[in-house]
DNA sequence: CTGGAAAGCGCC
DNA sequence: AAAGGGCGCTTTCCAG
């Protein structure tokens, strides 16, 4: 949070000026190569992507002092004349590490992915942020005095349920008051400290042992979306806008992912009823529509693509349910007949064991045995062999190359395995190198939809805007009349722009709220 | 005062 | 929390 309004305002300002002049200087002269991208693409996996970082690791040491340029202008600042050779060298610099970069994109096989997707989302990324979506700050505001009433209420019982008054959002005096003062048993141990976590699985498990869990679980709930988003949000609107914009990050994500930070619009709630509320405070423009087209089962499909596993293949060939027909095959009973406990504990399998999930964590979560947990898991590979088969052939390939390729050839290194580290990084690394090929080409194919979206609705002259990506799902403000004629381009474009072994199904809906479209 | 670690949790 | 993966943001707490 910025702690001066007045702060706030400049530093939008600048944003959206900055924003608008490169935005301005890439149509005008058109740019060679974006350094940042073009390391990344190089190595997605490496943390510090700036100029002079770059300079120095690839043009080597001898470069013109490249730090200095986040040194902010001094008030009694040199003549032109010492700064002009020192800026023609950074230039000079810049220009040697761009050429420098184009040669190793080439040689890593990348450069094409540089030249037909990552680059060119670029000027689509900035106009998306540029756009930015509308926010309702005097919704926030309505719903900001409730839920702290909220809060007060909760406190207030959680104190009295626990006889002394102590701060909530402290998880160390949260712990004292739960284990050591009401004497309940601790579930689990933290990660980092091994101390009595208390997160939400073990509220949920103490709720039945005492009343002060549920109110914890409410509180914390109503805490987080308040902190995060209804007092946080009001504060980023653009005052020259009304608007929100987010900033894109390219290189956010090793996987080839975006991120999206300040406000990061890619975790808004969706999930509970007062996360929906929170949507609902993103609202369209006058006369226009929200448009939401995601892909369906992206990941999935992606897998059933790489492994050519016949069962999977068909089963998205058939159109089907995927959990329902998971759970139909894994237990044997016709589909009809699946029963939701079966199809949701097919679901966590599908979304989790194919990444490397413990039979451990699946018995938890799923609350069934060790033994069920183990046996659901056999069950399931005994059946998508060809799955089991690709987790087999890229833990092998990832271990005797160090990298892995999506299906478009983006590359992730994972220097681990060719270090001596513990056996649990190693086997970390296996997880994130089965995850990557699948979770990466999803992220190619979203990045190849974009820009085919944008592309398309430039070419069809319509207004409709893109606003936001949040991984497999697209949010578009589409004036009223063009909604039909939008929705019918975006499909087109999202479900033709690559060829798989599988359909891509694209789930639309629109409507005057996000809410109704989430 | 600032920065970072840790815990916790929002999303796909 | 755990042998799911990928993020960013908040608060607390503590060290420099």
């Amino acid at each position: 949070m910025l702690a001066d309004p007045a702060v706030g305002k400049v530093a939008h300002d600048l944003k959206r000026h900055l924003e608008v002049l490169v935005r301005r200087g890439l149509e005008v002269a058109g740019w060679e190569i974006d350094t940042r991208v073009a390391a990344f693409l190089l190595n997605p996996g490496r943390p510090d992507l700036d100029l002079g970082t770059l300079e120095r690791e690839y043009l080597g040491r001898g470069v013109a002092d490249a730090t200095s340029t986040s040194k902010p202008v001094a008030v009694d600042r040199p003549a032109v004349e010492q700064v002009a050779p020192h800026a023609a060298g950074r230039a000079e610099s810049a220009l040697r590490l761009g050429e420098t970069l184009a040669a190793r994109l080439d040689e890593a096989g990348l450069a094409e992915l540089y030249r037909t997707m990552d680059g060119p989302l670029l000027p689509v990324l900035a106009r998306m942020e540029l756009t930015g979506i509308r926010v309702e700050p005097a919704m926030l505001g309505a719903m900001s005095r409730e839920m702290e009433e909220g809060l007060d209420r909760l406190r207030r019982e959680i104190h009295d349920l626990a006889g002394v008054a102590f701060n909530v959002d402290s998880p160390k005096q949260l712990r004292e008051v739960l284990f050591d003062r009401l004497g309940l048993e601790p579930k689990r141990k933290t990660a980092k400290s091994r101390v009595s976590s208390t997160d939400a699985r073990t509220l949920e498990e103490l709720g039945a042992e005492h009343p002060i869990a549920r109110r914890l679980l409410a509180y914390r709930e109503l805490a987080k979306l308040k902190g995060t988003y209804v007092d946080s949000l009001p504060q980023l609107i653009d005052p020259e806008t009304g608007r929100v914009h987010t900033t894109y990050h390219p290189t956010g994500a090793a996987t080839g992912r975006l991120s999206s930070s300040d406000p990061n619009l890619q975790n808004i709630p969706a999930r509970t009823a007062a996360g929906l509320r929170i949507r609902s405070a993103f609202v369209p423009d006058d006369g226009h529509l929200f448009l939401a087209s995601d892909y369906s089962q992206v990941e999935l499909r992606i897998l059933a693509h790489l492994s050519g596993d016949p069962e999977l293949l068909e089963a998205f060939r058939r159109g089907e349910d995927i959990h329902r027909h998971t759970a139909s095959l894994v237990y044997g009973v016709a589909p009809d007949l699946v029963a939701d406990a079966m199809r949701r504990r097919a679901k966590a399998v599908n979304f989790g064991i194919v990444y490397g999930m413990s039979e451990h964590r699946l018995a938890a979560e799923q609350e069934m045995s060790r033994g069920e947990a183990r046996k659901f898991i056999e069950a399931y590979f005994e059946r998508f062999q060809g799955v089991k088969a690709y987790i087999e052939r890229i833990r092998d390939e990832v271990r005797r190359d160090g990298a892995v390729r999506t299906l478009f050839g983006r590359v992730r290194y994972f220097p681990q395995l060719h270090q001596k580290v513990n056996r649990a990084v190693q086997e970390q690394a296996l997880r994130a190198a089965v995850n990557t090929t699948v979770q990466g080409t999803a992220a190619d194919i979203m990045k190849m939809a974009m820009l085919r979206v944008e592309h398309l609705l430039g070419e069809a002259g319509l207004a409709t805007r893109m606003l936001l990506q949040v991984h497999d799902e697209l949010l578009f403000e589409v004036p009223e009349a063009e909604i039909d004629t939008a929705a019918v381009l975006v499909r087109q474009a999202m479900e033709k722009v690559c060829s798989l072994d599988v359909p891509l199904v694209v789930d639309q809906k629109h409507g005057s709220s996000w809410r109704e479209v989430t």
